[in-house]
DNA sequence: TTCCACATTAGATATTATCTAAAATACATG
DNA sequence: CATGTATTTTAGATAATATCTAATGTGGAA
């Protein structure tokens, strides 16, 4: 991934290029996978430079918050991150947690009667059941 | 709601009637706010009878697996849950995080293709933005 | 080069959830 | 009803996840 695309996206969400906050994003968009805050902060660190875990949560918020990253919260597992790129919806494994994507398919708005005083930002799909590891586990019992 | 309900939907799940878990269930399905396991524990114990916070926790998880309870799991806070009563949708709160139900309507099941070895269980449609209390304040500075 | 708002740090702390092993009990069975 | 047993409850310890604090460092504008 290039530097520069990097840096700019920081500096369009209002951020500082650190490298701490760079080796999170850089992450993030070079693996496609969902990886949890402790997974970022083990994988940043394992190159330079040294980043505490407060940072990697500090960053991780931020990031979410300039709309960089999107936060995937699991029933009782550590939450995961991915990079904004191509919009895609979610399955999320019932037995595992895993999180994968899924192909992107447009989604009726709410209808403005059923939405009320609220205010509509965006809706998420996510698809539940078993990752294909899971299952093939499954028929083997 | 009536005793005897919730005592058979707790057989149907294949779970004992025990009077701590009896009072997850009933309060559940009395109060149709997304109530966290403290909030819960915190309810039940205000009547009788004395449960424990673990005992919550073990009922909670019990009555998911069950197939009766729901748990909604929020970005950074909590866990919430609710009876699997009528069908619905769920609007999350980027700012205070409540949960409320909307309207129900079905989805299209994801194609086989994309669907790949994955085993589909179901469909979750979140939506996301503000709720009527926090748009208020918003539009207030 | 200087400056300062913003960022990082280690460690403490908070929050949420699970585990343990001993005691209690729901309920099937006779 | 009485009994037996697998399930459930309990208090407290522990684990997992996330945030806070206040001292120190730095990116980047000017
Ligand atoms: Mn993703
Ligand atoms: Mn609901
Ligand atoms: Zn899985
Ligand atoms: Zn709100």
């Amino acid at each position: 991934m290039d530097v520069d695309t990097i840096r700019r996206s920081l500096e369009a969400g209002g951020l500082r290029c650190t490298p701490q906050r760079y080796a999170v994003m850089a992450f993030l968009m070079e693996h496609s996978g969902h990886p949890t805050a402790a997974e970022i902060f083990a994988a940043v660190n394992r190159v330079d430079p040294r980043s505490s875990r407060g940072t990697t949560y500090n960053n991780l918020r931020d990031l979410v918050q300039a709309g960089l990253v999107r936060e995937v919260a699991v029933e009782g597992r550590a939450a995961r991150f991915d990079a904004k790129g191509m919009r895609h919806h979610h399955f999320i494994c019932d037995r595992c947690g895993n999180v994968e994507d899924m192909e992107w398919y447009d989604l009726p708005r709410p209808a403005a009667r059923s939405l009320g005083k609220r205010v509509f930002r965006e809706c998420e799909l996510i698809f539940r059941g078993l990752c294909a590891k899971c299952a093939r586990r499954q028929a083997f019992r």
